[in-house]
DNA sequence: CTGAAAGCGCTTACAG
DNA sequence: CTGAAAGCGCTTACAG
């Protein structure tokens, strides 16, 4: 028996003698069906290579099944390489995401450009993670719409109150000030900070924060003239370092605030020839898979991917079943390589 | 006025005093409705912040502007990294579809499981994108299987005759070729291969190709002694150069199939003091972005990525409209770094 | 240029 | 345990 194009559960029924409600039933294996049909049903549909029409099924029930995953970029000229950060995070929301049967759509959007809530509004998507570093205030008005329209999201970033909606972010004021202390323990005193420290890049600035609650707690002063502003390239790292190196403040130690803006900084050190750590201690934060290779190896603050990427899904999908949830902070590690002179 | 829930066509007839299709003709910029109409309802709509539902108009239209990307991934034990070769041919992905107006389903498939055309079949997505490393020849009946079944899709892959379904895939013969033939310039004599070399990984095999034929067409013989099997892990490059040293067989080069094996490799290496490219010269194969920052930096053949997302998203969507669409090789280029000591 | 009608393929009360 | 009926929200002939 052919049919012409893809079987429906109508052409089951037909080949099985039943309605076509009775199919869907046993497919989807309801207790009321009775489990000889259902054996039969299950068996013709395996040999029609039959596969319930989302689009139909979906339709009906009103949800998708799918959870759509915003990336923000801040548009690069060169069009270059995602963050790696965030792609070890698709790794571990694609993987929870399959673990709860649930398939993700993943798009970039520019930061500059209107979005909106697109996927869930057209049904593609039962509910939306955002990620993505940039201005946090440009993006907070959005935020405030979305949770107006009532959708369904979850952002990864700086949890801090006040804020639209439901954050899910690492301890960034514990790495920052982990770190610092750590900079410290290895005796250096002069500690420039690579990155935005300000609320318009919440996470850099509770990084910021932490830093400087370690100086202070340690007797040192926080010195304004060693903190530089960076978003997280290598190339703003690099660009950021050459202005520290510029004013001449003397400095023992960076900590940038992720681990590009420290390959960038580490970059304008080697060609000036200044010896890391020798000269000058480097760490970074993220952890991205780099950071282990570059030479020295770089210290850095470590984020849990995998489990950011698990309580992100877990919250969203919290949500969207309308159950309870909330903000949550995940503890972070520090990871000590060469560049601080630890390992 | 309020709706609860979300806004339908039909709730922006009644607003429009119009019919439900006129609403949807209007909005899909039908060429057969009143300018001014149209302009009524464009307003109503952006007010109540409408879209069209996609399910309905998958259903009704039976395509679903979606393209489905499938990851085959060896399992591995720790639940490690992806592939960065891959990161970023997925992120070349994204952009090519977004750039045709096709959203993008991602999914990892572990290669032991019995995978489906799923995806297509149950109408989620209008084609696949294949793409991951693993066993060929386990692979290929079921590739043979989404030909027979008229699923569209495109893998990426060695591009060999005989192979059912469209594959793009770079130059490996040509890059093995290339890469091996900068290596003898550099006055290496003994060069080992590691990497599977037999059908089962239709890639690396060609880069093997490319290897044996480099060496033969310059006089050197092909030493059977020097290839060592690995898959494209970190983990398995640095087992294979332990094979080689064990083995005790002179060498003065290494051209590892991925530069996850060159990586593995220069570790071992690093263990045991050898230097690269004094005593032995390393080369890779993909250009993944961490190559330009281990120690020495790593020569190798890069793939361009994003030409190669660029063409493997134009091919499935030629297949989808039923246009000709042919299997394609993308041309390689060397990125000579330190490891060869070539910079 | 516009409307009434049909139908995409499901799921789910409702009735038996 | 099973079937007849309705309906999810669209798009597209068909008729005017």
């Amino acid at each position: 028996m052919t049919i012409k194009g893809k079987a429906t559960s109508l052409d089951i029924a037909h080949l099985a003698g039943v309605s076509q409600p009775t199919v869907s039933r046993a497919l989807r294996g309801s207790p009321m069906v009775n489990e000889e049909t259902r054996k039969r049903i299950q068996a013709i549909a395996e040999q029609l290579n039959y596969k319930v029409d989302k689009n139909a099924s979906n339709l009906r029930t009103q949800h998708s099944g799918t959870i759509a995953l915003l990336f923000f970029e801040d548009p690069t000229p060169d069009d270059s390489q995602i963050n790696p950060f965030f792609l070890s995070m698709l790794g571990s929301i694609t993987r929870a995401c399959a673990m709860r049967g649930y398939d993700l759509l993943i798009s970039f959007q520019q930061l500059s450009t209107d979005w909106q809530a697109d996927y869930e509004d057209s049904n593609k998507a039962d509910g939306l993670i955002l990620l993505g570093y940039g201005d946090y205030l440009e993006s907070q008005s959005r935020l405030e719409r979305l949770v107006e329209q009532g959708t369904h999201f979850v952002r990864w970033g700086a949890v801090l109150p006040g804020q639209p909606g439901i954050s899910i972010g690492c301890d960034n004021f514990q790495g920052g000030h982990d770190i610092t202390q750590h900079l410290l323990h290895q005796g250096r005193r002069n500690i420039a900070f690579l990155g935005h420290a300000s609320n318009h890049y919440p996470e850099f600035f509770e990084r910021y924060r932490g830093y400087a609650h370690a100086l202070l707690t340690s007797g040192q002063r926080v010195q304004p003239g060693l903190q530089f502003d960076a978003i997280t390239t290598e190339q703003s790292g690099y660009e950021a370092a050459c202005e520290l190196l510029k004013r001449g403040t003397p400095f023992d130690a960076i900590f940038a605030a992720s681990d590009l803006i420290a390959i960038g900084a580490m970059k304008a050190l080697h060609e000036r020839s200044m010896r890391v750590p020798e000269e000058v201690a480097v760490a970074g934060f993220d952890d991205i898979p780099m950071a282990g290779f570059v030479n020295p190896s770089l210290s850095t603050v470590q984020q849990d991917t995998k489990l950011a990427g698990t309580i992100l899904v877990e919250t969203l999908l919290a949500l969207v079943n309308n159950e309870p949830a909330q903000s949550r902070t995940i503890p972070v590690t520090l990871a000590l390589r060469r560049s601080s002179g630890a390992a």
